[in-house]
RNA sequence: GGCUCCGUGGCCAAGUGGCUAAGGCAACGGAUUGCAAAUCCGUCAUCGUCGGUUCGACUCCGACCGGAGCCUCCA
């Protein structure tokens, strides 16, 4: 079974076929640097991270390009709010940007363009639409001339009449249409500014990726992905720039994520609100309870940082995952806190795997493509022929638009089939029996192959390495000894009074046939 | 007003024109355990409402109800 990507393009799946064969030029729109990142950031990287690990998986060669914009109206207004300069700031919450993305186990990005690094290309594109008359100057500014290019509005569906009847905005004196936008900005004292045929200026939001995938990426490229909320008009015009450039198709599959929703964290507001009415005061109060109720414009939102310092990474990449990307998310402590119980089955596993085997699961190595993947083959035959069909279902969930929400739930039902083979065949109390231990080191391995694909897994969790840890091992081993003296000699009452107050320090003891573990939580 | 999208068990969430509608969390029963924990086995849904198309729909179409996004330089 082929790969088939959604296309918002064309409001289908497709199949998947690749400009150059074998290679796949992915373009994702990043971020603004202005201020710290929210969760609801985190999610076009994660997502497209994993669709970078199951192309590579498949057998591409992945080129990805994620666009730092460094220059922007939010960007001058809270530096100037804050007295810092434009670079300055942006230097700041760009290294915010990066280290969320290293937290995050995203690492499959190969650029990282800035946009005041690359003024001359946009000017160069900029020029070539004035050229073709696709754009237009006036008074220091130039706007891209929409009804010029015949098939404006494909990509979100809308036409220009129609846009014309909803519009709302206050439009340009001299624009030609209202719905033509800036390329190139002529600035104001103070600003940021670089010298133009068009004078001194910076550059409008859109033409950048434009400049930029064009750079690295070429004139058309595989993969364009980014938020829903970017389809328009940044997307829309993004692919108007660059196809009245080029004359060529921009992007062959645009890939948008589902918006995260916040609920609890922002505090939920709406509920019973009336749709979008005609008076003003209607529309306001409307958007009130929108602007509240979204992640990005809520103040409540808290910023990445302070996420992690409440859940592990993984856990939220996780979560992040388990829904399938094209779907919005809603965000919660509770929906976190659950997928948290749910990975804590996989950790028990790992345990239990190096118990038996003597070594961890995260050494264990796997193939790097599905071509390369071992062969499932041997005895116990029925289990063989388990873990084949639960590759195959995985395989086919991703196959069928990256639908990792399937696939976690393969993952759940392996870790079960793995389990049930060690309960089965008492791999943990006869530990002298070894024969069945290469199956279980299989079924192991295609676990880690298949969960590394969605980046998770990949490496144990670091301990905190402070020197309490040290003492607090120390301790509880003492405690487990005085515990398991209590319990030889029946004295149930003392043993129980040790667990149960551990509990109340979550602490969690497991008394195991020859020995008792104990793990916080 | 225009344009998109969604509505699956207590909660989260895959999926399909006809086969037992994945999986997780929670709950309950059992195995195991001194008792627990962990693990295993088992139980737990007719797919928002109403119509239509069809031999047959949860899956296609329509209406309605409910929710979300965009149209306003948010990923």
């Amino acid at each position: 079974m082929p790969l088939r990507v959604y296309n918002t393009l064309s409001r289908q799946k497709e199949d998947f076929q690749t400009v150059e064969p074998g290679k796949v030029s992915m373009y994702l729109c990043g971020p603004t640097v202005y201020k710290p990142a929210h969760i609801g950031h985190m999610v076009g990287p994660v997502i497209f991270d994993t669709i970078k690990r199951y192309l590579s998986y498949s057998g591409y060669k992945v080129t990805w390009v994620v666009n730092i914009t460094d220059v922007d109206d939010k960007l001058i207004n809270r530096a100037n709010e804050k007295g810092m300069t434009v670079e300055a700031l942006a230097k700041q919450m760009t290294q915010d940007y990066f280290d969320n993305l290293a937290t995050m186990a995203v690492d499959g990005i190969d650029h990282f363009p800035y946009a005041t690094q690359h003024i001359k290309e946009m000017q160069d594109i900029i020029a070539t639409l004035i050229e073709k008359g696709f754009a237009y100057p006036l008074d220091g500014d130039v706007y891209f001339n929409c009804t010029k290019d015949e098939d404006y509005g494909k990509l979100s569906g809308r036409s220009l009449e129609q846009m014309l009847a909803g519009t709302r905005a206050e439009t340009h004196g001299g624009k030609r249409h209202p719905a033509d936008f800036a390329l190139w900005k002529g600035s104001k004292p103070g600003e940021p500014a670089w010298e133009s045929p068009w004078g001194m200026g910076r550059p409008g939001w859109h033409i950048e990726c434009s400049a930029m995938a064009k750079k690295i990426l070429g004139d058309s490229i595989d993969i364009h992905g980014g938020g829903l909320d970017l389809m328009f008009p940044h997307h829309e015009n993004e692919l108007a720039q660059s196809e009245s450039c080029t004359g060529k198709p921009f992007a062959r599959y645009w890939m948008h994520n589902g918006l995260m929703q916040a609920s609890g964290a922002a505090g939920k507001v709406g509920g019973g609100h009336d749709k979008l009415g005609d008076k003003a005061a209607d529309l306001t109060a409307a958007k009130e309870a929108q602007e509240a109720n979204k992640l990005a414009g809520s103040k409540g939102a808290a910023s990445v940082k302070e996420l992690f310092a409440k859940h592990d990474p993984e856990t939220i990449r996780f979560f992040l995952l388990a829904t399938h990307y094209r779907s919005p998310i809603d965000f919660s402590d509770e929906g976190i806190t659950n997928t948290g119980k749910a990975l804590d089955g996989f950790y028990r596993l790992f345990e239990t795997y190096e118990r038996i085997s003597g070594q961890s699961f995260y050494t264990l190595k796997i193939a790097p493509t599905r071509a390369s993947s071992a062969a499932l083959t041997g005895t116990p035959a029925e289990y063989f022929q388990a873990l084949n069909d639960l590759r195959q279902r995985y395989l086919e969930s991703m196959d069928d638009d990256f639908n990792t929400g399937g696939a976690v739930g393969v993952l759940f039902e392996l870790r079960k089939t793995l389990n049930s083979f060690i309960t089965d065949h008492k791999l943990e109390t006869t530990p002298t029996d070894k024969s069945l231990l290469p199956a279980l080191t299989a079924g192991m391995t295609l676990l880690k192959e298949l969960s590394s694909i969605l980046g998770v897994f990949r490496e144990a969790k670091q301990k905190a390495a402070s020197a309490d840890d040290g003492l607090l091992d120390g301790l509880m081993q003492l405690v487990i000894q005085i515990r398991a003296d209590a319990r030889k000699n029946k004295n149930f009452a003392v043993a129980d009074l040790i667990r149960n107050k551990l509990n109340e320090l979550k602490i969690t003891l497991e008394d195991r046939t020859d020995q008792t573990l104990w793990r916080r939580g």
